[in-house]
DNA sequence: ATCGACTGTGTTGATGTCGACACATTATAG
DNA sequence: CTATAATGTGTCGACATCAACACAGTCGAT
């Protein structure tokens, strides 16, 4: 049983999971699982080749997000910790922890924001700045290897359809 | 900022993140996330829909997947852990952790395994069954909700490039 | 038949996340 | 201007998950 290594190439584990259901419901339709199904499969593949890499340095995906997002965001490498929530799509007890241990560490700063006596603005250090823009090339070769196996065609087209798939108001 | 309501179908929280990078590290490319990056958001975005779902049955996606694990093996819907815990890419913590809330609600039972004094076999007891059986039909509901907005063949399409992208030796 | 390696399950301690709430500040309605 | 609602951040308690380890049972080489 188990066929989990051996794979000629038709066959994953989802569409197992379709033949089975296809057994014991006929009745009903899975065939959104097809999609719903490896998505949420791949992303949790995904999150362990990534997590090992940040390990390196002893960063988890989740810090590196704030980090990166920083980053990219332009210099001087300052956002709210609501715009940080928003686009990362987590609570505000977990931002507070996430920043916590950032701010330990000494790769952000959280500053007081001028225009809002309630808000504060967190800054990318500049330990910050060095840790992510090295922590990002790896990162970038990891998810290149994670979808080499896929032509270049393949990807665009990939790629185009879940942002079709991500944006319901099209 | 944030331009987050605006979507005239062409960008999206993606697409941002690329054209930031482009202007911050022109020297990388970091196309790759235009994948990975979208599969991880649109998992968490599904799991938080799904997870609705299933509130209405008192089950977290996680212990759903493991009663419809059973359910789908055929009568008499039995598996031993370690089956379960690979299919669903788990612990052995985690594992004896949602065993234990299951069979506190009597969902299912554990069973010695006559072939394997080690082991033990989990079934899913009536109840679980027809727990499952109602909870799946919600949940395929709400699966096909989520790709609704996708054409007939931009679903097939969009599955067939995901199962490519499952299968690393392929 | 025996000894050592491996396997299946469970335990423990740590961590990341969430929901609900708290507090101060800002925005809005009248 | 004042009262009320909404907002930004943080706190607290609960929970799911993991890595590392423990232990009994099985397998395999000799």
């Amino acid at each position: 049983m188990s066929t989990s290594s051996y794979n000629w190439g038709m066959s994953d584990h989802v569409d197992q999971i379709l033949e089975q259901w296809k057994r014991e419901r006929p009745d009903l339709d899975a065939s959104p699982m097809g999609i719903v199904g490896r998505i949420s499969r791949l992303s949790r593949v995904h999150e362990r080749a990534i997590a090992e890499t940040f390990s390196t340095f002893d960063l988890g995906p989740d810090e590196f997000d704030v980090l990166a997002t920083l980053r990219r965001s332009g210099s001087p490498y300052e956002l709210n910790p609501k715009h940080l929530r928003q686009s990362m799509m987590i609570t505000s007890a977990t931002m507070t922890h996430r920043l916590d241990k950032l701010e330990e560490r000494g790769l952000v700063r959280r500053n007081d924001d001028p225009s809002d006596r309630r808000g504060i603005i967190v800054r990318l250090t500049g330990d910050g700045k060095g840790l992510v823009d090295i922590a990002l090339e790896a990162h970038l070769e990891t998810e290149a290897r994670l979808v080499t196996h896929l032509s270049q065609q393949d990807q665009t087209a990939l790629a185009h359809l879940l942002r079709k798939l991500s944006t319901p108001h099209a």
